[in-house]
DNA sequence: CACACGATGCGCT
DNA sequence: GCGCATCGTGTGG
């Protein structure tokens, strides 16, 4: 018998990051998300994503010049925390390469409590501005790792809620009956 | 400097 | 369906 070892960490390659936003936020359908705070690890796993890259809806449309959206241009597998309507936190995997603005939204987690919405899952993992910058690809304390494969007919595309411009853009992938999915946006479909 | 408003969630009607 | 909390950020004067 020998000394009871924690699963090996397969975490996911700054590679994965790399490719178009669309394609990132696919692909990071039913993986999962790893969060450490003070010793407790929490997880769920993605099932609700947003695409943004330099559309009118995202914080970089109009370019790299503000102190917020830099992070955007950054590496992929950079972890993006934005504060919003004075209360909530939303968190974002940076994909695209270096120079070209890129986010994926994560919202909502399936098997954890009131991770439905963007907000919530924030909430959820005590994820807030502090974890800005963070590198998902090395970081101690937040990583991804993959999940089970997640076939097509699972996938849900619908516009993306919430906001008011680019609304027409099918960016919001969700998995079909999870119950992580953000509550006032399971429909919308279209 | 002032001001408008938001990639939300909740509670009430 | 609707109003609202609550404040950082971006934009314009």
């Amino acid at each position: 018998m020998g000394i009871d070892l924690p699963p090996p960490i397969e975490r996911l390659p700054a590679s994965f990051y790399v490719g178009g936003t669309l394609d990132v936020a696919r692909r990071l359908l039913g993986c999962i998300l790893h969060r450490e705070v003070g010793g407790e690890i929490r997880r769920g796993r993605i099932v609700e994503v947003e695409a943004y890259t330099d559309d009118e809806a995202s914080h970089a449309a109009t370019g790299r010049h503000t102190k917020r959206n830099q992070i955007m241009f950054g590496p992929p597998g950079t972890v993006y925390v934005y504060f919003t309507y004075g209360m909530h936190h939303c968190l974002n995997v940076v994909t695209e390469p270096e120079g070209r603005p890129g986010a994926v939204l994560l919202r909502g987690l399936d098997g954890l409590e009131r991770a439905a919405g963007p907000a919530l899952l924030c909430r959820a993992l005590g994820v807030t501005r502090q974890d800005n910058g963070r590198d998902l690809t090395r970081d101690p304390q937040l990583w991804i790792e993959p999940g089970s494969p997640v076939g097509e007919e699972e996938v849900v595309v619908t516009r993306r809620v919430g906001i008011r411009k680019a609304v027409d853009l099918p960016w919001r992938l969700y998995l079909r009956g999870s119950p992580g999915v953000s509550r006032r946006d399971r429909r919308a479909e279209g």
